[in-house]
DNA sequence: TTAATATATGAACACATGTTCACACATAAA
DNA sequence: TTTATGTGTGAACATGTGTTCATATATTAA
C-alpha cells in the first residue's frame, strides 16, 4: 500500500510504524484513567500528605500541624485523595483519622523516588 | 513534655505522631522532584507519547498522525519529557526521531496500569 | 441548651499550564 | 540560489486547579 501523502498537508509520516503503534495502543480511556491518576500525585502536598500517612495514621490538624499548612487546605486534598481511593477516613469523635487506602500507592511512589535517587537523575534535571 | 495547645489554635494535634513522621519525613525538595516527575506524567497527551514511543520511535509527524494533534502541539510535548529526560530526540536529515530516554518511566506507567486494571479500581473511580 | 472543637465545603481569586497561532530555523529538493 | 519540508519556540488565550475565606456540619464539653 504506498500511502505517502494522504492525510498529512506537507508531511509524510511513516506508515508502517503508525500502523504497529495503532495495533498495540490502548484505549483512549485508559490513558486518561492513568494520568488521572499521576496528576493527583503532581502535587508536592500531595506526596506529602501520603508519605506521611504511609508512617502513621494521622488526622487533619496533624497533617496541617504537619505540613504549615490550614486545615482547610489540608482538608481540600484529603478530599481530591479520598475521591480517588489514594486514603481513607475513620472518624473517631470528632476526629478524622486518616490512612492509605491501599499499597499500590506507596508502591507507585517509591518506585518514582528509586527512580530519582538511584542515578542521581534528581540533582541533574533540577538544574535543567 | 507535655504539648497540647502550643502552636495550635484551638487544635489538639497529636505530638508523638507527628514526632514518628518527622523523623521519617523525606525533604522538601524530594517530595518536590517526585511531585515534577508525576506532574509531568499527570497528562493524557504525554501519556500517550510516552506508550508510542514505548512501542516504536517516531518522529513528530508520526506522533502528530497518531494522536490528531499538531506538530506544534507535539513539539511543545516533546520538548517537556526532553527537558525530563524521558524522551530522546535523534536527528535524522530534516526529521527528529524520538524514543523513550530509558526504561524507568516504562516501568512506573506499567505499575500504574497495572494499578488501575487488577482490581477493577478505573470503572469505579470514574463514576465518582 | 450554649459554647467550643474538628472537619468539610462552596465561592472567589490567583496562578500554572496546554493549545493555538505565528513565525523562525534547519535541511533537502529543484 | 529558491522552494518546500520538518521541527522548534515565543506570545496570547483559555482552561484547570490550589489556596484562602467564609460558612456549614458534627461532635464534645460546660
Amino acid at each position: 500500500m504506498n500511502i505517502e501523502k494522504d492525510s498529512c498537508d506537507g508531511h509524510n509520516p511513516n506508515p508502517d510504524a503508525i500502523e504497529i503503534v495503532r495495533n498495540k495502543a490502548c484505549s483512549r480511556q485508559i490513558m486518561e484513567d492513568i494520568a488521572a491518576t499521576f496528576k493527583i500525585l503532581g502535587e508536592p502536598v500531595r506526596i506529602s500528605i501520603l508519605h506521611a500517612l504511609s508512617i502513621s495514621t494521622l488526622c487533619v490538624c496533624d497533617l496541617a500541624e504537619l505540613l504549615n499548612m490550614s486545615h482547610s487546605a489540608i482538608s481540600h486534598q484529603l478530599r481530591i485523595l479520598r475521591t480517588a481511593r489514594m486514603v481513607r477516613c475513620e472518624k473517631q469523635g470528632r476526629k478524622a483519622f486518616y490512612r492509605l487506602d491501599d499499597d499500590h500507592v506507596e508502591t507507585i511512589i517509591k518506585t518514582a523516588l528509586a527512580h530519582l535517587t538511584e542515578d542521581g537523575c534528581a540533582t541533574d534535571r533540577r538544574n535543567k
